[in-house]
DNA sequence: TTGAAAGCGGTACCAT
DNA sequence: ATGGTACCGCTTTCAA
């Protein structure tokens, strides 16, 4: 690999020169200029960013830290993320917490000693972790005061989805309750508990071991089983509402008429469902932007009017939810 | 943050001998040592990966490029490589290439100036890019020589899917072909439509623009009318597979009976679908933990039995596919 | 067993 | 407009 010295001693510059040119920093003539763009050419120079990050304690990559990369809602918002931070020049470094504590504490120990200039989280199960760093600090998909955020409002959506269930008729409705690890579980969950405790209809709430797909299967199967008459289901997530879904089939029910199912992100899988799954939207892709656009201006130090960016949930009317009869 | 030399002056030495205790290498005194650790402990010394990096020319950091970070199929590798990469203290760049070669290559020189110790690939649409790279380069999900790669046989996993669709008595298939540019479609394309050229079946082709759920929807509509009386279709993937589900079912056609379909990768998704989805599988958690062992071997130059690791892929009959009459 | 000092490849200050 | 050089934090000779 050339080094800043090799295009300098081509040039017939100092390396100091050489570094204003790269820059755009300081007075550099316009021949000189062209010297050394012809050697950094001729070399396939490239500045060795490990050296640069040394000196300016800063690089160029930024720590993304997601609870789960196999839940497609996450790869979402790191496509999101991503695309901001690659028009800007920033590169990411992913990290998986896999809703451990100490994984996630690697990780931002990892990021902290490789100079990321700022770190998004989707991950935060310990505030304490994120208390003391001087980077700035994202997080994504759920708050932590005083840390800026970018999350959509899991009661809000908790509420739509138990609203729009009983709304079209289910009576004796199952909510389903995410990890408890899981914040923003918790929180359409105390959304959906609200909206179903104020409505005239019984329901039964079951907590599931995890989102992941098995643990979400087992968990479509006790439903099943402890409350065969349920009319309606509020998922925790789409993957379980899809494990509901296909468990709920599989038993010979009609969906809608025999049993609801609203399903809560939106990921892409939800429309390809059959039935297509109704749920409550995240727009996760746009969280992802918004939650990138607002490190970038934290990193530049620029004004924030809005530290904390609540995004819209939307109920999206696909076919496991019936029509309502009336207008409005 | 606390430096090797904060570290040294409260312990009373020189850095160099931090160094040596830090790195266990050369003579440490046992009760310098002791002293030392304990400074450590005290400022919560970590040491500086970056200057480390800089010195060394080689960093802790592994660089994971995935062509399309929201298909599941590669999250799932994507965490078969964390998981080893973690257990031996490597930490994952990950970049999305997003099936373009800019992309790739500029992702590839971030690595390169991040000092990576070794890339792990999954999206190599350009050999060229990987020809002079100077850390070890292990290819994921596809092969090109002579680099080491762990890969599933795509020719296999196509004949496959053909032989056991064919077997279960479709006469009129649908061969789905993916995108040209992503080259593991192109091998299961060719096993199937080897696999259908020596068979007594009619077959039509039809050419998917992308694997984004919305092409694959497009595609899945477009199959029912140019292709009415197709009784099998051989999908370029699980998510085109689930597509072309939705669509039949929407129709009212009946699966497995008027159509049977078989998926490619296994996908957690696919056991979810309804019916559930009959497909290949490809171990893609296990490809990505051959893959990180196999590039660390590398990375240690160990010794390497076998640079070009297949890995099986297997037919998993679920129900898109009717049942044999015959035994074996 | 330990320490002084020379780098690693940049950046930025201060002269010129 | 340009160059000399100290420095970022760590590792590794080499000498003591």
């Amino acid at each position: 690999m050339a080094t800043i010295r090799d295009v300098a001693r081509k040039a017939g510059v100092s390396v100091a020169t050489v570094s204003r040119a790269l820059n755009d920093k300081g007075y550099v003539h316009e021949d000189t200029r062209k010297a050394i763009n012809e050697a950094i050419k001729e070399l396939n120079y490239k500045p060795n960013e490990v050296a640069r990050s040394l000196y300016k304690k800063k690089s160029r990559l930024i720590g993304l830290l997601l609870p789960d990369i196999r839940n497609p809602f996450f790869p979402e918002l790191a496509r999101g993320v991503e695309d901001i931070m690659q028009e800007s020049g920033y590169r990411l470094i992913i990290g998986n917490a896999d809703e451990k504590p100490e994984k996630e504490n690697d990780y931002i120990q990892t990021f902290i000693q490789n100079n990321v200039i700022g770190i998004i989280s989707a991950s935060h199960t310990e505030k304490k972790h994120y208390k003391h760093l001087t980077c700035p600090v994202v997080f994504l998909d759920r708050t932590s005061e005083p840390f800026p955020s970018v999350y959509a409002d899991g009661l809000t959506g908790g509420k739509m989805a138990a609203r729009e269930i009983i709304r079209r008729g289910s009576k004796r409705i199952t909510l389903l309750r995410g990890p408890i690890e899981v914040k923003t579980a918790q929180d359409r969950f105390k959304g959906a508990l609200d909206e179903l405790c104020q409505a005239n209809v019984d329901f039964n709430v079951m907590t599931m071991a995890s989102f992941a797909y098995q643990d979400a299967s087992k968990c479509a199967k006790e439903i099943f089983e402890k409350y065969p008459d349920t009319d309606g289901v509020i998922a925790s997530n789409d993957i379980a509402a899809a494990a509901i879904l296909h468990e709920a089939i599989r038993k010979g029910k009609s969906i809608p008429n025999d049993l609801q199912i609203v399903g809560y992100d939106d990921i892409p899988l939800s429309g390809l469902l059959f039935p297509p799954l109704s749920t409550i939207k995240q727009p996760a892709y746009e969280m992802g932007r918004e939650a990138a656009k607002l490190l970038i201006k934290l990193i530049n130090n620029e004004p924030i009017q809005n530290r904390m960016i609540q995004m819209p949930v939307t109920f999206i009317e696909r076919q496991t939810t019936r029509k309502v009869e009336e207008n409005g």
